[in-house]
DNA sequence: ATAAGTGTACTAATAAAGATAATACAGTTA
DNA sequence: TAACTGTATTATCTTTATTAGTACACTTAT
């Protein structure tokens, strides 16, 4: 199910999160699917359960997958997965925003720049 | 003119930075005025030449200031630099303007988004 | 109740990256 | 040509990041 890369320079638990954002994306892990326990996969990958942890911890803060003491790990839905993308990709784009019309660039120019990236 | 302190947890050559980008933005440093060398001003600090010489190097690749070997660092116009501060606030705009709508967000919304900041 | 499963927190050891220093090179100016 | 200037390269030291070890707390099924 995952495959860790001896070669890539990345730490592990970084393509332990990129390997299980792409299932969820694809749908290999159904919503509210039960992710494989901490202990469980560190064993299939010969690497300590802690490293797992962490990067279950992350896709948790990153709202992908939701754990329950005890319980276990299991996937997020992809509306909530969507909604949370969207609602950073809005934080930005206000904050930047917010700048450009504090340094002096007008609205309308923003919004010919949106009408413009729409036609691409 | 350029002071460190010593209590203050970032490196050397970002408290350098911060400093000049103060004074140039505050207008103590006036345009293509000639900032002090690097061993002038390593000396004045005691600490290494090579220190200034990696705040230098980042001021310029901010495009706050430009050297020429052989001659010095001199400060960039304040123009200059507005001007390249829009330029990157574009860039992340445009970027993240096409994610939202790759993403299914209507221009309509963030055009409204744009309204809704240019009022506050 | 208890045993075997689950996630989590804390600390320590190790690996990787970052910051600074030492030195040498090349261009400019007087 | 001597005294400046910025820059590149390498090495040393410090800090941070990553991983491992261990213990705790909760859930479920026996």
């Amino acid at each position: 199910m995952i495959q860790l890369n001896q070669r890539d320079p990345r730490p592990i638990y970084e393509q332990v999160k990129e390997n299980f954002k792409n299932l969820i994306f694809q749908g290999v892990i159904r919503p509210d699917e039960k992710m494989p326990s901490v202990r469980e996969l560190a064993q299939k990958l010969s690497i300590n359960p802690n490293t797992i942890q962490r990067a279950y911890r992350e896709l948790e803060q990153e709202e992908m997958i939701y754990s329950i003491p005890g319980k276990g790990s299991f996937a997020a839905s992809v509306h909530m997965i969507r909604d949370n993308e969207i609602r950073d990709l809005m934080h930005t784009f206000t904050q930047t925003t917010d700048r450009l019309l504090g340094i002096g660039v007008s609205k309308e120019e923003l919004i010919r720049k949106i009408e413009e990236r729409s036609k691409l």
